[in-house]
DNA sequence: GTCTATACCTCGATAGAC
DNA sequence: GTCTATCGAGGTATAGAC
């Protein structure tokens, strides 16, 4: 078990694990097939019948990693009864979350960037999780407001769409300072947001 | 004339010209040094005389183009006399420059996303540049706030801040979705900033 | 399904003539 | 300075044995 190489589940999960470490580590056009077969331990021949091409693989790659992300956010927020504490807490989430990504950032924004084509399967994948994203915060922000009668006078969607600003914003700052800082003012701005002063 | 080859300037013009143009619309891994060269109208040789690696010409793209988008936003800046139109026109110049790109977004973290190495000179750069598209926001809040006696609860690095986040925020926003709504978004976010109802 | 072997291309980079 | 020719490595993808 000297070598790097992933052990566990079939070749196609092999492979994927391989990818998804790989692709978000180094990019995407900066992983090579032959990397990742290596590291699953699977041949050439085999990453073929599993994968089409390697935009295939891109592509289940950014799936599992959307329904990852997703179910883990929405697992970790489900923890957190109290709807101002979710409110406040999805944002330290997130710095968390970056922090322990090393500032690498997003995973589909990266690969968006290496993506031009707007239409392609890869660009619509990345629309799609930002769309689960928004959804999310929307519902964190809707539970907040109709908790209590103070909050009678904001506008859910309002309020959801500038988080949704203020976290990409952070997330994207974050990513080129390498740095936390955007996440603290980020969340003075969802503070502000709903009527705390700041 | 009917190729469609750079034709003006010297072969290191050229050169940069072609590759700033390729650099940005197809990405950094993406655009391989044949294409530059063809391109530019040069030969290879001729090339690695300008520039040692493909790395020294990312770097020299990046460069120039800091250059061009922080003396062309001040410029443009500088024809809006009145400190508060000022402060309203820079969300919207960024989202008609936006619009213009075809969405392509910031040259500067696309270019991040493709250099995972947070300490190498090319992610140095985009920092460097963020940093100076932030002290232009400070710059432009700050005249703001002392042009009117209203604003004296306010303070300057904070509302700077907070634009830079949503500027950052709408920006990627509009990449990933391929439109302006984030912008329209960012507007409200801005004067909600210095006390105004939204 | 999985392997080895390989085809074919493009990559970044260099050498040497002029 | 600029060209042509070419290097070795690595890119994606395929063929055929087991």
């Amino acid at each position: 078990m000297s070598k790097s190489t992933i052990q566990r589940g079939t070749a196609r999960d092999r492979i994927l694990a391989a990818a998804s470490d790989l692709f978000y580590r180094q990019g995407y056009n900066a992983t090579g097939i032959q990397q990742i077969i290596d590291e699953a331990g699977v041949s050439k021949g085999t990453f073929y019948t599993h994968f089409k091409t390697k935009d295939d693989l891109g592509l289940a790659y950014l799936n599992q990693r959307n329904h990852e992300e997703s179910t883990g956010l929405r697992q970790m927020l489900a923890e957190i009864k109290d709807p101002y504490q979710r409110y406040l807490n999805f944002n330290t989430i997130m710095k968390e979350w970056m922090k322990s990504s090393g500032y690498r950032g997003c995973a589909f924004s990266n690969m968006s960037a290496e993506v031009p084509d707007g239409n392609s399967p890869i660009r619509k994948m990345a629309k799609f999780h930002y769309e689960g994203f928004r959804a999310i915060i929307r519902d964190v922000v809707e539970d907040l407001l109709k908790s209590d009668a103070k909050y009678k006078g904001l506008n859910v969607q309002y309020v959801a769409d500038q988080y949704m600003i203020t976290q990409v914003g952070a997330l994207l700052n974050s990513e080129i300072y390498q740095d936390e800082w955007p996440y603290v003012h980020a969340e003075k701005a969802i503070r502000a947001l709903i009527g705390e002063k700041v």
